[in-house]
DNA sequence: AACTATACCTGGAGTCTCCAGGTATAGGCG
DNA sequence: CGCCTATACCTGGAGACTCCAGGTATAGTT
């Protein structure tokens, strides 16, 4: 697994991207970590759902609780402005942290 | 600034890569990064020598208090075989959550 | 009727950054 | 000589966050 620093800092860019392609609920968004990690990566729900939580509370994320087809309640989560405004200043940031990385492992600058 | 989180994710990786080009001193390595950011990053010191202390702990720094030409006493930090080994899984593991995001971002992945 | 997978939630322990404040000294300047 | 600035290190407490263990509920399968 990640540090727990490193997943710290994952969360919310990973959240923000995912949501950024649609609306999405928790666990989904847990199944689509693990498996854009091929597996590796494997929160457990019991973390997600309070960042989550704190991201509607930041007004990153709305809410709606919707019945799904297969008959379940699930909450909904979707980006607000906030939250799209969020993710580029969150991007900006990963990108160049990852720079400096990079230019210290001597791996080839990513071309934007 | 960063995000607290992706500060906490990025400190212990750069101060790794740091050291693995030879040992440096905390007030050295605050500007090593600020340089390295073109001035974007600027830790506190007071944020630096715990996570040093820290590190120290874990075994994957030593340290060695020594007098530089300039006549100031320095507390120079180097790596330990725990610490290269250290900086090699922080290192996969960052790849590894960079590979994600740059997926969900459309960017090309990184040639290894 | 029992089990499994889906789906959500909370509380407390431990850990970490951040900030404010503190100590000490070399070198430059008046 | 006395003052200032840059260099160089340290600590304590506040606040924030992940992690884990535990809990609730229900659709579908055996």
């Amino acid at each position: 697994m990640l540090t727990r620093e490193l997943a710290g800092a994952s969360v919310r860019p990973l959240i923000l991207s995912i949501l950024s392609e649609g609306e999405s609920y928790g666990y989904a968004i847990l199944s689509r970590i693990e498996a854009l990690s091929d597996g590796v990566l494997a929160w457990d729900d019991g973390t997600l759902y309070p960042v989550l939580h704190r991201m509607q509370n930041k007004g990153l994320l709305e809410s709606s609780w919707r019945r799904a087809d297969t008959g379940r309640r699930r909450k909904y989560y979707a980006l607000t402005d906030k939250g799209r405004r969020a993710l580029e200043r969150e991007k900006q940031q990963w990108l160049q942290v990852d720079a400096m990385l990079a230019e210290l492992w001597g791996l080839q600058p990513r071309l934007t």
